[in-house]
DNA sequence: AAATCCGCGTTTTTT
DNA sequence: ACGCGGATTT
């Protein structure tokens, strides 16, 4: 297949592609930014890329190192790979990942010299996630008698985390912008200390650490650097305006030595801000990484005319922005329906009907997707789901790792790998309860710190034994010596760790005790534990040391620990998905719905909030794109939806719709009260819808435009806020100053540019 | 040390 | 409304 004619493979790899798309493929050395509209076929272009870089520059596989922004973009890209060319050592996966595997064998060489034993980093160190480390803190708040009420664990965390992901170090001098709010600065600062510290002693890194150590690493040891540097001749980074500075830094090492670094992304996708993402990455990259070959992917394959003309609409109201045109030469296609409900139960009743409907036509589930802000709206858009019989599948959210019984085991399984791990070790020891208490760990906690060791080793120790007494101490004893018998686990296969784990706790026993009525099936989810890790010991087998780490228990805990959200379990019957907005991106579906377009919900309140600073639209702004995004991911229908009133920390609250359904352009949108109940309605209600269907006034003013007012005479259109009975626009009049005016009422006519 | 009760915050978004 | 952590009982 290869012999004819020489260029055949290339013509291969090329075909189907257009322009741009070729040159971003075909770009030889040096820096390459790809600026990828929605739907511009840009995992195409990667994968390819990858492809074309084997199979015509002859770059080994192992060469090659591709970032991607979630494990489920890693896998799919993967597999496209695979499908072109057998990738055999390619590294794709995520930071964190590339990260954590790289530790695996660095760590320690981040020990200082002088570290001797104990409170050093092991190649078994632990990862923490979020709430494991906030339970670290909350410890260590209380050791150091901090008012837990004030200084709360979460929040100390994330202030914690947000310095990290800027790459400021732990020292006092490195001031912040600001401290955390209602936290002193030194408190932090000295939480942070301890915190290091005792993640040290408990070997355990959490998801900035791992960018961080290797960040590190390699500026403290630029051999280790160059010796990755020098193996990765070609690095790529996808979704590359959602990254961060310390990724941004790593970025630079890990191209440092052959500068074939490829970046791909899209700012007007950058969705990221609020963790650290900045977007400058990806705006500065021609001046950071000079004579930056530049391709511009603009033409959309994806989305009928409709939708694309209403996503393009909303996010020109960006300012920030650079401007970019998307285009497709795709039919229009259904206009955008906006439909409005009376409750979130109503709403969701309504796009489950409506996909049930579809379904019965012939369409599959999985052709259906429903996004929406937050996650609590997941509960109303499952339950009518469930009722209207449509088999869904919901990405994310509350993660099935994240419960009680699920982390209780894995709890079992980090302390039989890393011992020293004081969280998992405190949540295994009593559970099932061996009546220690907190009293009795605290003992041997102060013991083993001033050893220098860890719990388990005082819970062997007669020593530290002697601290106890009665049942804690047998208690202890028991679990010692079960740590014993389970120790050679370390290094079997996960399912074998797992299965002979739940046998030897009897976890059975415990869950069947405690079920306290509840009435859900915890078996049923270490069932499904026992199945994902039996899942994962057989694609370990098949590609021995591809992109996990080690394989056995090891490998699987650190899996669990960074593939948060589920996104395995495709197999089976297909499925309508349900997920936020954030864990769509990068998707795509024949139809999708966007539920809770409303205000405070879709410009989420809390980018509302932030309303000073450099850029006080920058809240709305990101709120803006997320939304752009959600619009991009449709196919071929779009389906906005909100509702007038939602239950709300279990109170009804009232709902206006989103600013954002204004902003689309009259042509492309259809509907607007589908209400339920129509005797319900207000009369005269249907003029309000007006405010965001064609018509009116108010969707044809944009800021910057002159208007003249009855009674207040000319003036410049300022902000633009709220919609439907809400809509109100501020403008600064010529003589009359600045003005809040409800369009509604205001009789505002725009003057044609120059005034007429 | 375990069981029960009470009050409060929760709801951005994820690796 | 609900779950969790903390306080209060037993």
């Amino acid at each position: 297949m290869r012999a004819v004619a020489g260029e055949a493979p290339a013509s291969g790899l090329l075909a189907g592609l257009n322009s741009p798309q070729q040159e971003a493929v075909t770009h030889g050395d040096g820096p390459l930014l790809i600026l990828a509209g929605p739907g511009s076929g840009k995992t195409r272009v990667i994968t390819r890329r990858i492809a074309w870089l084997v199979l015509e520059r002859g770059v080994r596989p192992g060469e090659i190192l591709a970032i991607t922004f979630t494990n489920k973009a890693a896998g799919e890209m993967r597999d496209r790979v695979l499908a072109m060319l057998p990738s055999r050592g390619l590294w794709i996966g995520t930071f964190h990942g590339m990260c954590a595997r790289i530790l695996r064998s660095e760590i320690e060489l981040l020990n200082g010299p002088e570290s001797t034993g104990t409170g050093a980093y092991t190649r078994d160190f632990t990862i923490y996630d979020t709430s494991d480390r906030n339970e670290l803190i909350r410890k260590l708040l209380k050791e150091a008698n901090y008012d837990a009420a004030r200084f709360k664990p979460s929040m100390v965390g994330a202030w914690i985390s947000a310095w990290k992901n800027q790459a400021r170090g732990a020292g006092v001098q490195e001031a912040q912008p600001e401290d955390g709010e209602g936290i002193e600065h030194e408190v932090l600062v000295r939480v942070r200390r301890l915190y290091e510290a005792a993640m040290r002693a408990n070997n355990a890194l959490d998801f900035d650490d791992l960018l961080l150590k290797v960040l590190e690493l390699f500026e403290h040891r630029p051999g280790v650097r160059d010796a990755y540097a020098s193996r990765f001749r070609h690095v790529l980074v996808d979704e590359y305006q959602d990254t961060n500075r310390v990724q941004y830094l790593l970025t630079r090492h890990l191209s440092s030595f052959h500068g074939n670094l490829a970046v791909c992304g899209d700012p007007d996708q950058s969705i990221y801000a609020w963790r650290g993402a900045d977007i400058r990455n990806i705006l500065d990259f021609e001046r950071d990484f000079g004579a930056a070959a530049v391709v511009r992917l603009e033409q959309n394959y994806r989305s009928t005319g409709n939708i694309l003309a209403a996503a393009q609409a909303v996010i020109q109201r960006n300012r920030a922005r650079k401007e970019k045109r998307i285009w497709t030469s795709a039919a229009e296609g259904p206009k955008v329906a906006v439909l409005r409900s009376s409750d979130e139960n109503e709403e969701a009743r309504a796009i489950a009907e409506e996909i049930r409907g579809r379904i019965a036509a012939g369409r599959s589930p999985d052709e259906f997707a429903v996004f929406y802000r937050v996650n609590f709206m997941q509960r109303a858009i499952e339950s009518a789901m469930r009722l209207a019989g449509v088999p869904y599948q919901v990405v994310g959210g509350l993660e099935f790792y994240a419960r009680r019984e699920i982390r209780d085991l894995i709890a079992y399984l980090k302390l039989v790998v890393n011992p020293s791990d004081e969280i998992a070790f405190r949540r295994a020891v009593n559970t099932p309860q061996r009546g220690v208490g907190e009293k009795s760990l605290d003992a041997i906690a102060r013991w083993a710190a001033d050893r220098r060791t860890s719990l388990l080793a005082a819970a062997r120790s007669e020593e530290g034994l002697a601290l106890v007494r009665g049942r804690a101490r047998a208690g202890l004893a028991a679990f010692a010596g079960l740590m014993e018998r389970l120790a050679p686990l370390a290094d079997a296969p996960a399912a074998v760790a797992m299965a002979q784990l739940v046998d030897e706790i009897d976890y059975a026993a415990w869950m069947a005790q405690m079920d306290d009525e509840s009435g859900v099936d915890r078996e049923a989810n270490v069932e499904e534990l026992l199945a994902h890790a039996a899942e994962y010991d057989r694609r370990a087998e098949a590609a021995p040391g591809e992109d996990r780490a080690a394989g056995g228990l090891r490998g699987f805990l650190q899996d669990v620990a960074l593939v948060s959200d589920v996104d395995g379990m495709e197999e089976g019957a297909p499925r309508a998905t349900l997920m936020t907005l954030h864990s769509a991106k990068g998707l795509e579906f024949p139809t999708v719905f966007i539920a809770g377009v409303e205000e405070e919900l879709l410009p989420h309140v809390r980018s509302l909030i932030e309303a000073e600073g450099p850029d006080p639209d920058a809240g709305v702004e990101e709120e803006r794109r997320l939304f752009y995004v959600g619009i991009t991911r449709a196919k071929e229908r779009l389906v906005l939806t909100h509702a007038r009133t939602r239950l709300h920390f279990g109170q009804e609250s009232f709902r206006s719709p989103s600013r954002f359904l204004a902003e689309l352009p009259p042509g492309v949108v259809e509907g607007g009260g589908t209400d339920e109940d129509p005797d319900e309605e207000e009369p005269g209600e249907e003029e309000v819808l007006g405010a965001y269907e064609p018509g009116p006034v108010s969707v044809q003013l944009k800021v910057g435009d002159r208007v003249e007012h009855d009674h207040f005479g000319r003036g410049t259109v300022e902000r633009l806020q709220g919609s439907g009975v809400n809509a109100r626009a501020t403008v600064r009049f010529v003589s009359a100053g600045e003005r809040q005016l409800l369009l509604q009422y205001a009789r505002l006519r725009r003057l044609g540019e120059g005034g007429r």
